[in-house]
DNA sequence: ATGGTAGCGCTGCTA
């Protein structure tokens, strides 16, 4: 069977302040598609004529400071959307989400609010774009589809996704509201694809930039691929870049990567 | 011990 897609993923903090770092990986991590969280920058900014020289057709979705979402393409993207559905993308306050289909497959780069702290307006608010995530792919997707749903939910999903729950007893990132959220889009008709691969508890893709998190393993495992089950079931190999968390200007996020072989109706046609 | 660090951008907000 051979590799035909390998999707990744990684929050970059400002893709301004990681260009250089984003390079060099895109050099050896070779991913034929990448989506991008907090870009932190605005679509006049967003290097994509630097993407194309590097190989890739690139789409981004940001509005200046905050948030800011893109997807890279080897294949190249078509039929683009930018917020959700009945959104004018060019006036929403926030820019947490886009998709294009590349190579067959529907991918949909996302980065959910943060949250803050349980019971403020910033976690009713994260609770509501969750719901609206739901409803977008409900809507707008079909669960026997190629579709890959990737990037930063800001949600542990059980506790083994965290370094120490009794440390985050009444944060957000963990609460059942915020995980029943995410199993939702679960019900669907998505699969956690490293969960598909790994049960083991630890294995984490943000560390918090102070007090040596990422050297004492003091993470979580909150950026997620989530896939429709037939193109799940295709994934070969899956990856957290701990690397990527190392050396200078790190962002506190490492990317994660997916391979994915070809589907077995090609092999039978092949086989033919 | 409501600390600590990074990014943006210039004051304090966001994570």
């Amino acid at each position: 069977m051979t590799v035909v897609l390998r999707i990744a993923t990684w929050n970059v903090n400002s893709l301004a302040a990681r260009m250089e770092r984003l390079e060099e990986w895109l050099r050896y991590a070779e991913p034929d598609v990448l989506c991008l969280q907090e870009t932190k920058m605005s679509d006049q900014a967003f290097p994509a004529a630097r993407f194309a020289d590097l190989g890739y057709q690139a789409v981004h979705h940001g509005n200046g400071r905050w948030n800011g979402v893109a997807i890279l393409a080897r294949s190249g993207v078509t039929d683009v959307a930018r917020a959700f559905s009945g959104e004018n993308p060019d006036t929403v306050a926030e820019c947490r989400i886009i998709a294009a289909t590349c190579q067959g497959v529907r991918i949909i780069s996302v980065y959910a609010p943060n949250g803050r702290s349980v019971g403020s307006e910033h976690y009713e608010a994260k609770l509501q774009w969750l719901a609206r995530l739901h409803d977008e792919i409900a809507s707008t997707c079909d669960p026997r589809q190629p579709l890959a749903v990737c990037g930063d939910f800001n949600i542990a999903p059980d506790d083994r996704d965290v370094w120490d729950p009794l440390q985050f007893t009444g944060s957000t990132h963990v609460t059942e509201p915020e995980r029943r959220a995410l199993g939702r889009l679960l019900d669907w008709g998505l699969v956690d694809v490293l969960r598909s691969h790994y049960d083991t508890g630890g294995i984490f893709t943000w560390w918090d930039y102070r007090g040596g998190g990422f050297h004492r393993h003091h993470g979580m495992r909150i950026d997620l691929v989530l896939a429709t089950r037939a193109l799940a079931a295709r994934s070969t190999f899956v990856l957290v870049d701990r690397n990527a968390r190392k050396g200078p200007r790190p962002s506190d996020h490492a990317p994660m990567l997916v391979d994915i072989e070809e589907a077995p109706d090609a092999v039978s046609t092949e086989l033919r």
